[in-house]
RNA sequence: GGAGAAGUACCCAAGUGGCUGAAGGGGCGCCCCUGCUAAGGGUGUAGGUCGUGCAAACGGCGCGAGGGUUCAAAUCCCUCCUUCUCCGCCA
């Protein structure tokens, strides 16, 4: 969400900022109006209740005095009906200005490039050395099917399209990821772990951005109105909503495996085969609360624990700074790393680190006070994937392939996996 | 799922229609006293948000949430949410 004051005061220059992006803003143009007739009804609507509590209160002391009060009350019928009728008024102006507010993206950061496409990303860095084989080298899909570890056919039996069993040392592996991963973060990059609810209700999903415009992305439980998360950044951002933390509290910064549910409505006839694109994947997540002024050196502190990953499975990928048009709905920054996936011929985004400013913290109500008397203030929040497993199973399938169709296990996974070296027949 | 009870400021808690933005504690700030500590005495402060305003300030809202009754609601009525206790069911 953005910040009222700021579109109030600098109308052109936001409008102009947003226009940068890929998203519809066309609701902008009603704000102006909006709010200018909302603090004029909510001016008129203030007088007359002060003037009803002056009256009250003179009402009160003429029945204490047992005098006749009937004139007074019956002149105070009126000015209630019509505070009625403003407070009434006031509340569809608020319903239809928290629509719009809800309903604009964030304002890019200035380091981000100016873009309207994909490619305009601008590449930071990239680590690590493309393997050569001297083999044909084959898909994770066909890797994992002859050491028959992954089984997507009976996934879509039991479940549907977009679904898969992991099996035997294939389960082991992706169990070995999520630990090696949350270990790292927890015992080397100072993360609180966190174990979050799969499930969140509309604010959450709202406080972090995902509602009100992208229910269509999202599994919902409609009895219960409640969603699959698509990411434990809902839950754990959503921890602290409504909630004022002290200086001392900053930067928060939390860990969370999780399974992720995604409908991908509008991705049908990509990525169908393999871990790429499925409705449930795992995830370890990395959420960091932090102060304005600091936010942007912990989005590059987040982006390379996330690399840091990938650096120690010995994966090569590069880091990318998305442009204005492909950086999504809440972020104000973003970096998404991507992994090197031979059967691609490219580079696959594994991980996405994103400085939100305060656009979550004001949707969900997220503060903090510099010391006692201060006034509260906004955090900022900021979260990456540290990293997606699925896709990290795809790329170490890929990448440690042997020509006898064996997968060598990087190192740093070997004590996850009772020491194994290889997955074979 | 059934039956009860409760939700008031940072915490505990009083308050059943007007003089209650809300008693009283605790905590917190300052001062005094005691060699330090523990304890004691005095005194002060009270959250958040919205509107007008450069500001000082003024005003509105606020007692779990949302509606309603009334000139006036923490207080009366309705709906919902959460927590606790008991029973049932259950990984």
């Amino acid at each position: 969400m953005l910040d009222v004051k700021l579109l109030r005061n600098q109308f052109d220059e936001v409008k102009k900022k947003l226009a940068q992006r890929n998203e519809d803003i066309s609701a902008l143009d009603e704000f102006g109006d909006l709010d200018k007739k909302r603090r004029e009804v909510i001016q008129k609507a203030e007088e007359l209740k002060s003037k009803r509590n002056k009256v009250s209160q003179e009402i009160s002391q003429m029945k204490r005095d047992k005098k006749d009060a009937s004139s007074v009350i019956a002149e105070m019928q009126n000015v209630s009906a019509e505070i009625k009728r403003l407070d009434e008024e006031q509340r569809e102006l608020d319903e239809d200005l928290t629509h719009i507010l809800l309903t604009l993206p964030n304002i890019p950061h200035e380091s981000a490039p100016v873009g309207a496409e994909e490619d305009e990303n601008e590449e930071v860095r990239t680590w690590g050395e493309l393997p050569e084989f001297s083999f044909e080298h084959k898909p994770h899909w066909e890797l994992a099917k002859e050491l028959d570890i992954l089984d997507f056919e009976r996934a879509s039996k039991v479940t549907g399209s977009r679904f898969v069993f992991y099996k035997g040392l294939g389960a082991r592996l992706e169990r070995a990821l999520i630990n090696f991963m949350m270990d790292l973060h927890e015992d080397e990059h100072g993360y609180t772990e966190v174990l979050p609810p799969y499930m969140v209700n509309r604010d959450s999903m709202t406080g972090t951005g995902q509602l009100p415009k992208f229910e269509e992305d999202a599994f919902k439980i409609r009895e219960e109105d409640y969603f699959l998360i698509p990411t434990a950044e809902v839950p754990v951002t959503n921890m602290h909503r409504d909630e004022i933390m002290t200086a001392e509290d900053l930067p928060k910064a939390y860990t969370a495996y999780s399974a992720c549910f995604r409908s991908e409505a509008g991705s049908a006839g990509r990525d169908t085969r393999g871990l790429i694109r499925q409705h449930q994947f795992n995830k370890v997540e990395l959420v960091r609360f932090v102060k304005p002024e600091e936010s942007y050196e912990q989005l590059e502190l987040l982006t390379s624990q996330a690399e840091k990953v990938l650096q120690l499975l010995k994966l090569p990928y590069r880091v990318l700074n998305m442009c204005t048009g492909d950086l999504g709905f809440t972020a104000a920054k973003k970096y998404d790393i991507e992994v090197w996936i031979p059967s691609n011929e490219t580079y696959r985004e594994i991980s996405s680190c994103s400085n939100f400013e305060a656009f979550q913290a004001r949707r969900a109500n997220i503060r903090f006070k510099r010391d006692k008397k201060a006034k509260a203030e906004y955090v900022h929040t900021l979260n990456g994937s540290g990293l997606a497993i699925g896709r990290t199973v795809a790329a170490i399938l890929e990448n440690y392939q042997q020509e006898d169709g064996s997968i060598n296990i990087p190192e740093v996974l070997r004590p996850y996996m009772r020491g194994k070296e290889k997955i074979t027949n």
